[in-house]
DNA sequence: TGTACATCAGTGAACGCGCGTTCACTGATGTAC
DNA sequence: TGTACATCAGTGAACGCGCGTTCACTGATGTAC
């Protein structure tokens, strides 16, 4: 077999100029991001690999990243603040809190399956593998979190809900499920799943009308 | 400091008599079982480790396992049987449907957080890391899932629900909810969670007798 | 009862690999005089 | 306008490490005759 074309594995790069050298820290941080979603996750992103893809020999990255785990860190910095945002589209104009609660759950379950390797690297990881600063005050601080409990809050000032709702434990238990459905889909991709839409109008349906017969 | 008390490195140990071989691969996998919930998974089970915890050389375990993934493998091998059979003892001798899932669901989440390093090679690696022979077949084999859906088919038949719900899709909500609960405890325990039984009856009443006011 | 020998339960040393990281260096380039 | 030099953007080669795995071997032990 011929080697499948690869990417230029020495693409004749020319140094940055005087004083432009702080430039190579954004190519080494856009490398390190290609390779980490290629690779599907911190793995696969060696300072060997990240310094042949930038073109750079490897102590070039020490340059502007002291250790690797800082570079991993740069690569996710952003997750959370990139969820919040997608989730925030995706309601944007929407007014009745119902219906932007499902649409809510409904992109972050897309946001997961479509970045499968960064929702780990968010979600799944164990806490000792989480890069600095994705402790629980980093995930209240997103305003992800913040921002499903709003919504919640405004369902039940809809006045439509039961009395004495708490719209934190509601908001844990929403978000709860949508990370199971995510992380199991992820995880177990090949397990018969129903559609996802399907299934998260089925369970908001059961959820808001309730399971007991009204007799 | 003086070293903490260690494991004898090098034990005495002497060999197996004749004919009796087979019994060092016993040793091998109850030390890599060891070493799997020790050092947190299967990234500290390095072959090398496993044989110096059983006093023999690394060559010797390729007596009994030809690659480490088939060491690994072996390990997790009855992990499925564990989750179910812990669940059953847990619901044994329990009449009523509704309070049997409710048992069910704590029982599942309490089988994840005593045995984290467990729960994460069945439910949050990703595939391409999971042991051979964890597909959906096998979880569906493995009658935890079946035993979830006999649960729901028991409430429904209870006649107390509404009709024409799906016990197939109910269960599969219910493992998600369960599974998200286990998984962000055990990915961001620090999280400030509410308590797990609260969380769990607050979700169970919810769902059961529905969110909107009776009106 | 004695002995040669096949077999068994292992071992010691090394292989090649990829990794993070360090260290002394090089050559181009802008700047001071 | 010319030149010495500090500085900048990198590099080449090597470090030590731990890993999975292989290979030729060793010494005890049971068995056949």
């Amino acid at each position: 077999m011929s080697p499948p074309q690869s990417d230029p594995p020495a693409l004749p790069r020319s140094r940055y100029r005087r004083g432009e050298g702080a430039l190579l820290r954004e190519d080494i941080l856009n490398a390190a991001s290609q390779l980490f979603v290629e690779e599907g996750g911190e793995e696969g992103v060696t300072i060997r690999a990240v310094a042949a893809a930038v073109g750079v020999s490897p102590p070039s990255v020490y340059l502007h990243f002291a250790h690797k785990d800082e570079l991993i860190f740069a690569v996710c910095q952003n997750l959370f603040a990139r969820l919040d945002a997608a989730l925030e589209e995706a309601v944007a104009g929407i007014d009745d809190p119902f219906a932007s609660c499902r649409v809510r759950a409904g992109a972050y379950v897309r946001f997961g399956l479509e970045h499968p390797d960064h929702y780990r690297v968010l979600f799944m990881h164990p806490p000792q593998h989480q890069p600095e600063g994705f402790g629980p005050e980093e995930i209240k601080a997103s305003s992800a979190f913040e921002h499903l409990v709003d919504n919640v809050e405004a369902m039940v000032a809809s006045g439509l809900l039961r009395d004495g709702l708490d719209p934190h434990m509601l908001a844990i238990e929403a978000w709860a499920f949508v990370h199971g459905i995510t992380s199991l889909l992820i995880s177990h991709p090949d397990f018969g799943w129903p559609d996802v839409d399907a299934l998260l109008d089925h369970h908001f349906t059961n959820m808001i009308d309730g399971l007991l017969r009204r007799g």
